[in-house]
DNA sequence: CGGCATTAGGCAATAAGTTGCATAGCAAGT
DNA sequence: ACTTGCTATGCAACTTATTGCCTAATGCCG
């Protein structure tokens, strides 16, 4: 229901091979949806038994040949469809949060090594963001309207990613302190 | 391979039916992960299978006959193994951010009402995490070690919400500027 | 008494996602 | 000739989650 829509929205702007898509859902989209060149592979096929696709076989000199997608006017219309239907805040279903509930039952040093571990893939990934803005988004005002939308989700990774790394310094903080006291 | 997990801490304090998780899962853990009835019912029974949990059946007067679990001496350590396991960062996978990767090339509009819904929907939750922390997490230094992981958790949830808001007001600023003047 | 909400438990079908594995062409290095 | 790595596509098995539906006991309200 919905790795199809990414696609879609991927290929509004080019046609693009399942290799080259799932290239690109390891960066850009794939930062807000992640899927694997399986997942991939299999709704392309079905996007285009569906007609929202069309595929078209090229054969390539020096590498294998491929099979690159185009966004249909079916597709777009669909794709147009899905932008207007409302959707739903998602519960963030991160294991930590869960663990975290386990902590006066159990020692909490595990929870605080992934509290520390968290830190340096988020801080990680804040890092990467922030080059992706300085160096693509630097001035957002000046932006044509199709780059704003992607400013927009990259900002609110920004955010996110801030957001967490001050909660994880604060959580240590709490967690080591009680962890010393007892 | 995750709401199996939850369920087991969620009975660390206590003994529980199905039908008490089922409620359990609509607010507290359910804000981290959440999981409707019928998933739970079937986790339950698996669980109990496998041994991690003690199924008994209770009797009751004025009500339906409910199905108590207890956690064993098996499931604990199966969930002491799972918190010692790593987790790793997951993909938002919200649809607003896919939909706004297709701003330029669709009208804006129906993203700019997607926003706004989702301002309402934000700010109530705010606004509930904030009157559960008031009420019950307002001194964090004072608390017993047990209930520090779940003011954790909530606090992760109060900037996260504050933070989307943010961001929010300020997505819709720029989308509804760009919006008048082309 | 009838209807409705609450408590309590469940099945079946489908969708979505993960994991592991397989195939194959071609280029470049050793 | 052999291996490594990149390009390119896919299947099968499994787990996880969602959706829609169902049964049944009881309490309460009118």
């Amino acid at each position: 229901m919905a790795l199809s829509h990414a696609i879609l929205t991927a290929l509004l702007d080019e046609d693009l091979s399942g290799y080259d898509l799932a290239r690109k859902f390891e960066t850009s989209l794939g930062f807000f949806w992640a899927a694997s060149h399986q997942q991939i592979y299999l709704e392309l096929k079905k996007l285009a038994e569906e007609g929202h696709l069309k595929a078209s076989a090229v054969e390539q000199a020096g590498r294998p040949d491929k099979i690159v997608y185009h966004l249909t006017k079916n597709g777009r219309a669909a794709l147009a469809d899905w932008v207007q239907e409302a959707s739903r805040r998602k519960p963030a279903k991160d294991d930590l949060y869960v663990k975290l509930y386990s902590v006066g039952h159990t020692d909490p040093t595990p929870v605080i090594k992934e509290l520390k571990a968290r830190q340096q893939e988020h801080g990680e990934r804040l890092a990467l963001y922030e080059r992706i803005q300085a160096r693509h988004y630097a001035d957002p005002s000046s932006l044509p309207l199709q780059r704003q939308g992607i400013y927009l989700a990259l900002d609110a990774g920004l955010r996110y990613e801030r957001t967490f790394l001050a909660w994880c310094e604060d959580a240590i903080k709490l967690l080591e302190r009680s962890q010393s006291a007892s």
